[in-house]
DNA sequence: GAAGCATATGCCGACCGTCGGTATATATCC
DNA sequence: GGATATATACCGACGGTCGGCATATGCTTC
């Protein structure tokens, strides 16, 4: 799964929310290192409500502008928790070997 | 950072590899879950290179077969470093969404 | 009142990185 | 002799993101 996919799902799973507003959700999240493209977003939202991870939550019209709610399902519950665990699992690794490394100053330990 | 090129400087951090070890370590540390294409490896290692996060360690050849092993450079650990950090935060953000979803028996508090 | 920005969805071509296969070559195992 | 493992490398195809554009409305600023 890749990183833009990623945040669309953690973003969905705070709450049901439309496009725009997961755009907004990631910028803030990610401290405003990554704004989501339209043309990312709303092909990656079409590509997981294939995929069955999201679904349209609603719609609403607000001001005369439409607005479609996705939510989580199940599934996509499930394959976040996962992909969750598996960035953890890779980190801690990360973590281990550079943290050696250092252990190492650089490499010259005789 | 896509998760091939995430696991290929990880193998490096651990110790200076040949292309060949490096599928096979990323292969162990998944779990057998990746095993690279010999196609993402050596294109990866190229990009890599040219972006100086790794560079060649030595060259040796065993059984008449090449072995050209790569290290992690300075930039390459700060950015695997970085990296790192970023994934362990993501993934924090992503498990407290899920916690406090699951805390509302999915959806139906009251 | 025009210009510019935020909101909101959506399409499109370009690009990058990975996949999957192939090529090449040697050694080992059955 | 054929399959598998080792080891590097190239190639076309494909998927997903980027960046830009279109469309439309409302709000703010000048």
């Amino acid at each position: 799964m890749n990183e833009p996919t990623f945040l669309i799902l953690t973003a969905l799973a705070g709450e049901a929310r439309h496009g725009y507003a997961v755009i907004e959700d990631v910028e803030g999240m990610t401290g405003g290192r990554v704004r989501l493209r339209a043309g990312t977003l709303y092909a990656a939202l079409d590509r997981l409500r294939g995929e069955g991870l999201i679904e349209v939550d609603r719609e609403e019209v607000v001001q005369s502008r439409l607005r479609r709610y996705y939510r989580l399902t199940g599934a996509g519950e499930q394959s976040l928790a996962a992909e969750t665990a598996r960035l953890r699992e890779q980190a801690t690794i990360a973590e281990g070997r550079l943290r050696a490394r250092r252990a190492d100053f650089g490499g010259a330990t005789a």
